[in-house]
DNA sequence: TTTTCATCTGAACGGATGTTCAGTTAATTG
DNA sequence: CAATTAACTGAACATCCGTTCAGATGAAAA
């Protein structure tokens, strides 16, 4: 038996992704073998090897694609206004971006050590804009006056890393809805940087 | 050959330990052999099985071993004073617990899946018994009028999440000593619940 | 010195690993 | 219809995995 009916590349492609997302996030990518991968997708492991070239470029696609995504997301947002505005936007849009998509963070912030070193250069050159991206507001916040923040990078870090932390407790249908979430964290956010709330 | 030279149980246990330790937050717990860990310790994998019942119990036994460590040094600090005051030593307690960890803090936050239903319970609970501590900081600050905290529990989680992550970024030696880093970081806390500053 | 015993070796166990590939099948093309 | 090709199977590759255990070894006890 090969070939079954009805089925394409451009159906398993994207299957194996899915696939090797969910289950790098739920067991970690050392852990996942590339036989349950393709289980999941209701292949032979054999057949995954026509959509990526071996389990470490499927790792390193995943993530990589994640830090586009979300770079040009933010990018696509042109946070606008004072500081403070542009602080809560960003905020707010790093939340909305992230809750949708904890598989993916997750996997972001604990296989980076399962990259090569080429790979996790990449990877890390990325997060770096993202960040920078952040660290620029705060410095114009200080500027203005507006915030009152001892070292912007050290702020920076601590705020994505408060933000980020959001996935690892968040439940769909839990406590609090994502928009309650998202206000009390603009709230912590704010404050933390000594910014007056309106 | 067996039993080299002045080698006892007194000896390879903690060797057993350290490797297991360092082995598993640098490649992560499943990408990790029992045979590399031995080969740290100078020894064949057999011979770790003096030490350990098994791999799951080598994880477990460093994560319990951490939580009821930090807890103890929690209780033995004995914060008191104002909330404010409270909240300023318990992130200066809790960084300079965790800077000297983070080889263990890593393995805390992103191994917890790899460990059984029954281990990551316990794990679990050791760690809602840490959180609980600062959200009593945070609701004796709210209800004294200090803090501006809209929800005590997701700032708990958001500050430790915050608090926590300095250990992705930090070296020895950086850009920043430690007692910088502390200054900076109860800073950020404590405006963050919107205490004023002295 | 002889006996005892904790400690470790080295080989073995069944099974899982990532990856390759010749061959098979079903859809597409001419 | 026949020829081509993309998609997949199933078996095989060498190597690694966690774990067990009989036996060797050196230190300590008698």
């Amino acid at each position: 038996m090969a070939r079954k009916q009805g089925s394409h590349a451009g159906i398993t492609g994207p299957k194996v992704q899915d696939a090797a997302l969910r289950l790098f996030a739920q067991h970690g990518y050392a852990a996942v073998s590339m036989r349950q991968i393709a289980a999941e997708v209701g292949v032979q492991a054999g057949a995954l090897y026509n959509y990526t070239a071996d389990k470490q470029s499927l790792l390193f696609d995943l993530l990589r694609g994640n830090m586009t995504e979300l770079i040009d997301a933010l990018d696509a947002a042109a946070l606008t206004g004072s500081p403070l505005a542009r602080l809560d936007a960003f905020t707010r849009f790093h939340i909305r971006f992230h809750l949708p998509r904890r598989d993916t963070v997750f996997l972001s912030y604990m296989e980076l050590r399962n990259l090569t070193d080429e790979n996790f250069a990449q990877i890390a050159e990325l997060r770096r804009v993202y960040e920078d991206r952040l660290e620029d507001i705060l410095h114009d916040g200080v500027a203005s006056g507006d915030f009152t923040v001892p070292d912007c990078r050290v702020a920076t870090l601590g705020l994505i890393a408060l933000l980020t932390g959001i996935t690892n407790w968040y439940r769909p249908g839990g406590r609090l809805t994502a928009a309650e979430i998202e206000a009390n964290y603009c709230t912590l956010v704010c404050q933390s940087v000594g910014a007056r709330l309106a």
